[in-house]
RNA sequence: UCCCCAGUAGCUCAGUCGGUAGAGCGGGUGACUGUUAAUCACCAUGUCCGUGGUUCGAGUCCGCGCUGGGGAGCCA
C-alpha cells in the first residue's frame, strides 16, 4: 500500500501545499451536488482530516457518495486552505480507494452516545472522539510514567505476574492453576491438593508487586514497578476493575518525608505533562467531559501540598459543622466523605494524611515511636479523595516479626521478605498508584471502565 | 455483597387515570455547486428485559428473576 502520512503530522504544516496519502476511517460524509466531504480520521488526533471529493474530478465519485460511516479509506491529494470555518486545511482528493467498506448497520452513529452503550461496542469505541482522546492519554501517560522515574535513576523491575504470596491482605487473588476442575487430586483430609499442582503450591494473579519491589530496592536503591494488577474482589463501583495497572515506586534509604515527596513531585509531573504534551484532548475533555478539568489540573500542579498528621485530620473532621454518615473518631479508617472534607474543604487542594493508626494498615507499615500509629501516608486530591497510598516499611526484623505474629500472619512462606531485614536492611519506602485512577483524575472520566481498552469487572470479560 | 434507580424502534428517550405504541437521531430513497452532528421531502422499523400474577383488558399495577447504572463496603 502507498506510504500513509499520519493527519497530526501531516496537520502540523504551517502552509498548504504538497500532495500526501491518508489512510483511516469514515467518521462523516456529507454529499451536496457535485461535491462531497468526507471526515477522515486515523487515530493520530482529534480532528480527522476533511477530504473534498469532486464529481469532475474524480470518475467514482457516485460509488464514493454511497460509502458506509465507518469505512477504512486511503486517500491522495493535494493539501489545501480550506475555504469554509471548521477547519485550516483539508484534502482535494485526486485518488482515492475503499480498503474496507462499512455496511449501514454500523453501530457508531453520527451522533452522541452514552457511555454504558459505548461499554457494550467496546471494539468498535475507540474510534470515538471521547474514547480516542482517552487511550492516546492513557498511552502518553504510560510513557510519561517511565520518563519520569527514567529521568531520576530509577530501576523498572518486573515483578511476577503469578505470585504465591496471598498474605498481604490487599485483596482477594484470583487462582492460577492447571488441576482439573472437577477432579483435582485431594490430601487425606479431602482438601485440594496443591503440592500436585504446576507450582507444587497455591498460585494467584499478584495483587501488588511491592514486596517483590522491596528487595529490589535493596539492591538498586531507587526502583518502580508499572504493571498489571488482579484483585478477584466482587467490587460494583466505577472505581474498581478486576485487572488494572499500578506503578509502585520504591526507595531504600528514605523515609515518610522522602516518600511524600516523591508523590507530589510525580502528581506535579503528571499534570504538567498532561496539560503540555496532551493539549488537544485535554481541551476536549474540559469541553466534553468536566468543565474546568484543565483548571482543576492546572492548580493541582500549582499547589502547595499540605502534610498533615491523621490525629490532626481527625480533630479537623471533629469540629466540621457537617453531619457525616460515618461518626469520627481517633482510631476511624477515613471514608470517602472524610477524606473529601478534608481536600476540598479544611484545605482546598492536595493534602498528604500522615502516620496512620496501627491497626487500620498493613503489617509491613513502619512502626511510629508513640506505638500506636504508623508511617502511612494517604494523598488525597478534590474530587475523587486518595489516589495514592504509601507508607515507610518496616525495616526492623524484630519488630516487623511481632507484628506479623500479632495478625497471624505466617511468616513461613515470606522468609524471603523478611531475610531482607536480616542483611543490610535500610529504612525505605514507597507508594502505590492506581493508573486508571490518575487518567481518571487527569481527564475528568468518571467511570475506570471508560479508561481502560477492554475493562474486565465482575462479569465482564468479552472482548 | 448491601441499598436505591432504570430496562419501550439501531441509538437517546416520551408514553397521562390500566384501553392494545410515539418522537428525535440513525438507516433507505430522492433533491441540492462548499458541507461542518449539513439541510429539505418521502419511506420502513417493536419479544415494551424475562417470568408468574391481579384485571374484561397490563408498556403501565404486584411478586420473583436477569441485566445495566448510581451509592456504600473493599481498595488502587
Amino acid at each position: 500500500m502507498a506510504r500513509r502520512t499520519r493527519i497530526a503530522q501531516l496537520l502540523f504544516v504551517t502552509k498548504s501545499g504538497g500532495t500526501y496519502t491518508v489512510s483511516g476511517w469514515v467518521r462523516s460524509i456529507r454529499v451536496s451536488g457535485d461535491v462531497a466531504f468526507i471526515v477522515l480520521n486515523d487515530g493520530s488526533n482529534l480532528s480527522g482530516i476533511q477530504l473534498v471529493l469532486e464529481r469532475s474530478r474524480l470518475p467514482e465519485f457516485e460509488t464514493l457518495c454511497r460509502i458506509g460511516t465507518g469505512a477504512a479509506l486511503q486517500a491522495g491529494g493535494e493539501l489545501t486552505d480550506s475555504p469554509a470555518a471548521g477547519q485550516r486545511f483539508e484534502l482535494r482528493v485526486t485518488d482515492v480507494s475503499v480498503v474496507g467498506d462499512a455496511a449501514p448497520d454500523y453501530p457508531l452513529q453520527k451522533k452522541r452516545h452514552s457511555f454504558e452503550y459505548l461499554r457494550s461496542i467496546a471494539h468498535l469505541r475507540p474510534r470515538t472522539n471521547t474514547f480516542g482522546a482517552v487511550f492516546r492519554l492513557r498511552s502518553r501517560l504510560a510513557q510519561a510514567i517511565h520518563r519520569f522515574f527514567g529521568e531520576r535513576d530509577f530501576l523498572y523491575v518486573h515483578t511476577p505476574i503469578i505470585t504465591a504470596s496471598d498474605c498481604e491482605g490487599a485483596g482477594e487473588l484470583f487462582r492460577v492453576t492447571t488441576l482439573p476442575p472437577n477432579s483435582a487430586p485431594r490430601n487425606e483430609g479431602g482438601e485440594i491438593d496443591f503440592s500436585r499442582d504446576f507450582f507444587a503450591q497455591k498460585t494467584g494473579l499478584t495483587v501488588s508487586g511491592q514486596l517483590e519491589g522491596e528487595l529490589f530496592a535493596q539492591a538498586f536503591g531507587d526502583i518502580y514497578t508499572f504493571g498489571p494488577t488482579f484483585r478477584a474482589e466482587n467490587s460494583n463501583t466505577p472505581r474498581h476493575a478486576a485487572e488494572f495497572w499500578m506503578i509502585e515506586p520504591e526507595m531504600a534509604f528514605a523515609d515518610l518525608a522522602d516518600d511524600a515527596d516523591l508523590a507530589e513531585e510525580f502528581v506535579r509531573f503528571m499534570c504538567l505533562f498532561a496539560l503540555e504534551a496532551c493539549g488537544e484532548e485535554m481541551a476536549f475533555f474540559d469541553q466534553h467531559i468536566e468543565k474546568g478539568v484543565m483548571e482543576r489540573v492546572h492548580s493541582v500542579a500549582e499547589a502547595e501540598f499540605v502534610r498533615m498528621d491523621y490525629t490532626e485530620a481527625i480533630r479537623h473532621l471533629e469540629k466540621a459543622p457537617v453531619a457525616f454518615q460515618y461518626p469520627v473518631h481517633w482510631g476511624l479508617d477515613l471514608q470517602t466523605e472524610h477524606e473529601r472534607y478534608l481536600t476540598e474543604q479544611v484545605v482546598g487542594g492536595p493534602v498528604f494524611v500522615l502516620n496512620y493508626p496501627k491497626d487500620i494498615k498493613a503489617f509491613y507499615m513502619r512502626r511510629n515511636d508513640d506505638g500506636r500509629t504508623v508511617a502511612a501516608m494517604d494523598l488525597l486530591v478534590p474530587k475523587v479523595g486518595e489516589i495514592i497510598g504509601g507508607s515507610q516499611r518496616e525495616e526492623r526484623l524484630d519488630l516487623l516479626e511481632r507484628r506479623m505474629q500479632e495478625l497471624a500472619i505466617a511468616r513461613e512462606p515470606l522468609w524471603w521478605y523478611l531475610d531482607s531485614r536480616r542483611w543490610g536492611s535500610s529504612p525505605h519506602a514507597g507508594f502505590g498508584l492506581g493508573f486508571e485512577r490518575l487518567i481518571m483524575y487527569l481527564s475528568g472520566m468518571e467511570n475506570i471502565r471508560d479508561v481502560i481498552p477492554f475493562p474486565r469487572t465482575p462479569r465482564h470479560a468479552e472482548f
